[in-house]
DNA sequence: TCATCTAGCACCTTTGAAATGT
DNA sequence: AACATTTCAAAGGTGCTAGATG
C-alpha cells in the first residue's frame, strides 16, 4: 500500500490516465433545489423514519454532466453516518444523546432507470424521490435503514456500467453535498423543520391550509397535546387567525434576509451559525460543527488505506456560503482552510459557533463497521430485478483501489471515483482519530456478486 | 417520569387508466 | 386511426396525536 495522499493538498489531485480511459473527472454534479436544502440545513435538517418507509424531503435530486452519451451508468445512493453519537433534542436545540447505535446493514438505492445511457440522465435532473427511510432493521421493502436521532448524509454513486452485475469492475465517483446532512428521527423535534416542510411540501398541504383540518382543531382546543409535544410544537390553530400564512412569509422574509448576509466562512461554521437560528442550529452538542465536520468528512472521504493510491479532490479552490443570489454557485466553497487548520474539538471555536453549545462529549470509538452486510435496495420499478435484499459478506474483503477525482470540477459536491475491484486491504488510519473513517464503511459493496 | 416510537387518522397530491375531443 | 386532452378514482404521502414501550 503506498502511503496516503497528503490530504490537507486536495486539490492537486488529478485523475489517473492509466484507469480513466474516458475522463471520468469531466463529470459534474449539482444539487437540486439547493435553495430549498439550504433553508433545511441551516436549522439543521431532519428527516422522518418509519417503520413503513417514507420518502426524504427534500428530495435527492442531482443534475448529471460530464457524462459519456452512449455508455450506461447506474446511479446509486447509500447513507453514511456522520458521527458516531446519537442525539437526542433538548431545550430546543440538539445535543449528543450517546454513543451511536450499532452499524445497520448498508443498503444502497438504485435508481431504477439504472442502467441508463449517460445522455438519459444528463437529459434532466436525476431525482431519487421514490427513495424510502425505514427505521425498520426488518425491513424487507428494500427501504433504507436508519437509526433514529442519528445523523447521517447520503452519497450519490455513479457508476460507469452495463449492468448492475458488472459493477464491481466498474469505475464508479461519490459525490456528497454538505447541505443534505440530516438527522433521522420519528416524530420531528424542531418546529421550524415542521413548518419548513409543511410549507414547501405539497404532501403536507392540508396542514398549511387555514381551517381545513377540523380534525386537528378539535384536538387543539379540547384535547391536551401529546406530552412530548406540548412544550415542542404549536399547533396552526392555536395561533390568531392568519397568523399561520404570515409565519410562513416571515419565514421566508427570515431566510432571505439571513442569506443575503452570508456568514463569515472562516469562522468555520458558515451554515450553522445564524443569530436567529441558533438556538434551534443543529448539532448544538455535535461534537464538531456541522460544517466543520464536514470538511473533516471531506478529508475522511478517503477511502482509506485500502487503496494502493487515492486522490482525494475538492471541487472548489474556495468556500463561502451560498447566498441567495448565488444559491447555486457551488464553486464558492471548498474547506481546504478548515482541512487544515479545524481541530477536531476546539472549544474555543465551539463558543464562537454556538454559544448555546453544551460541554462536548467525550470523544467516542469511531463508528462501527457495517457487519459486512449490504444490500442493493431496487425500486420495485426498477430494470434490476425485483428481489429480497441482497446481502454479501465484504468486511475486510471491501477493496477499492483508487480514488481518481475531477481536477477541476465546478460542482461543490466531495467527489471520488475509483475502480470497484481491488484487493483486500487494512483500514486505513486516519489523521482525525475521532472522526469516522471511511474505510470502515462500505463505499461500495460489490465484492460478492 | 420521561423520551421515543407506533399506528391510525384526515387531508392532500400524484398517478395512470379510461373517456372524450381533435 | 392516431394522438392529445380531460376526468376521475385509487394509491400513496403528509404531519398530528394518543397511547404504547422501555
Amino acid at each position: 500500500m503506498q502511503a496516503l495522499p497528503d490530504l490537507k493538498a486536495p486539490c492537486e489531485a488529478l485523475p489517473s490516465p492509466s484507469l480513466e480511459p474516458y475522463p471520468q473527472s469531466s463529470i459534474v454534479v449539482t444539487l437540486e433545489d439547493m435553495d430549498l436544502w439550504m433553508k433545511f440545513h441551516q436549522i439543521g435538517t431532519e428527516m422522518i423514519i418509519t417503520k413503513s418507509g417514507r420518502r426524504m424531503f427534500p428530495q435527492c435530486k442531482i443534475k448529471v454532466s460530464g457524462l459519456i452519451p452512449y455508455a450506461k451508468y447506474l446511479m446509486l445512493v447509500d447513507f453514511v453516518p456522520m458521527d458516531n453519537f446519537r442525539y437526542k433534542w433538548n431545550k430546543d436545540q440538539w445535543e449528543v444523546a450517546g454513543k451511536a447505535e450499532p452499524q445497520l446493514p448498508c443498503r444502497t438505492y438504485v435508481h431504477p432507470d439504472s442502467p441508463a445511457p449517460g445522455s438519459h440522465w444528463m437529459k434532466e435532473p436525476v431525482s431519487f424521490q421514490k427513495l424510502k427511510l425505514t427505521n425498520n432493521t426488518l425491513d424487507q421493502h428494500g427501504h433504507i435503514i436508519l437509526h433514529s436521532m442519528h445523523r447521517y448524509k447520503p452519497r450519490f454513486h455513479i457508476v460507469q456500467a452495463d449492468d448492475l452485475f458488472s459493477v464491481r469492475w466498474s469505475i464508479f465517483q461519490v459525490f456528497s453535498f454538505p447541505e443534505t446532512v440530516f438527522t433521522s428521527v420519528t416524530a420531528y423535534q424542531n418546529e421550524q423543520i415542521t413548518k419548513l416542510k409543511i410549507d414547501n411540501n405539497p404532501f403536507a398541504k392540508g396542514f398549511r391550509e387555514h381551517g381545513k383540518n377540523t380534525r386537528r382543531e378539535g384536538r387543539a382546543k379540547g384535547q391536551k397535546p401529546s406530552p412530548a409535544k406540548g412544550q415542542k410544537r404549536k399547533l396552526p390553530e392555536e395561533k390568531e387567525p392568519g397568523a399561520e400564512e404570515r409565519d410562513f412569509e416571515k419565514d421566508e422574509t427570515v431566510d432571505v434576509k439571513e442569506e443575503s448576509h452570508p456568514v463569515v466562512v472562516s469562522s468555520g461554521y458558515p451554515f450553522w451559525v445564524s443569530e436567529q437560528h441558533s438556538s434551534h442550529g443543529f448539532p448544538a452538542a455535535s461534537p464538531l460543527p456541522a460544517d466543520q465536520r464536514e470538511g473533516l468528512a471531506r478529508e475522511q472521504q478517503v477511502p482509506a488505506p485500502s487503496y494502493q493510491t487515492y486522490r482525494f479532490h475538492e471541487a472548489a479552490d474556495s468556500q463561502q456560503l451560498p447566498t441567495r443570489d448565488a444559491p447555486s454557485d457551488f464553486r464558492a466553497r471548498c474547506h481546504p482552510l478548515d482541512l487544515a487548520t479545524a481541530p477536531e474539538h476546539d472549544p474555543k471555536q465551539l463558543s464562537e459557533g454556538f454559544a448555546n453549545l453544551p460541554a462536548l462529549p467525550p470523544a467516542l470509538p469511531p463508528p462501527q463497521d457495517y457487519t459486512g452486510v449490504v444490500n442493493m435496495a431496487l425500486d420495485s420499478a426498477g430494470k434490476a430485478a425485483a428481489r429480497p435484499p441482497v446481502y454479501s459478506a465484504y468486511g475486510g474483503e471491501q477493496g477499492l483501489g483508487q480514488w481518481v477525482v475531477p481536477a477541476h470540477s465546478p460542482y461543490r459536491a466531495v467527489s471520488y471515483s475509483f475502480p470497484a475491484e481491488y484487493g483486500t486491504q487494512p483500514a486505513p488510519g486516519h489523521a482525525h482519530g475521532a472522526v469516522p473513517e471511511w474505510g470502515q464503511y462500505p463505499l461500495f459493496p460489490y465484492a460478492c456478486w
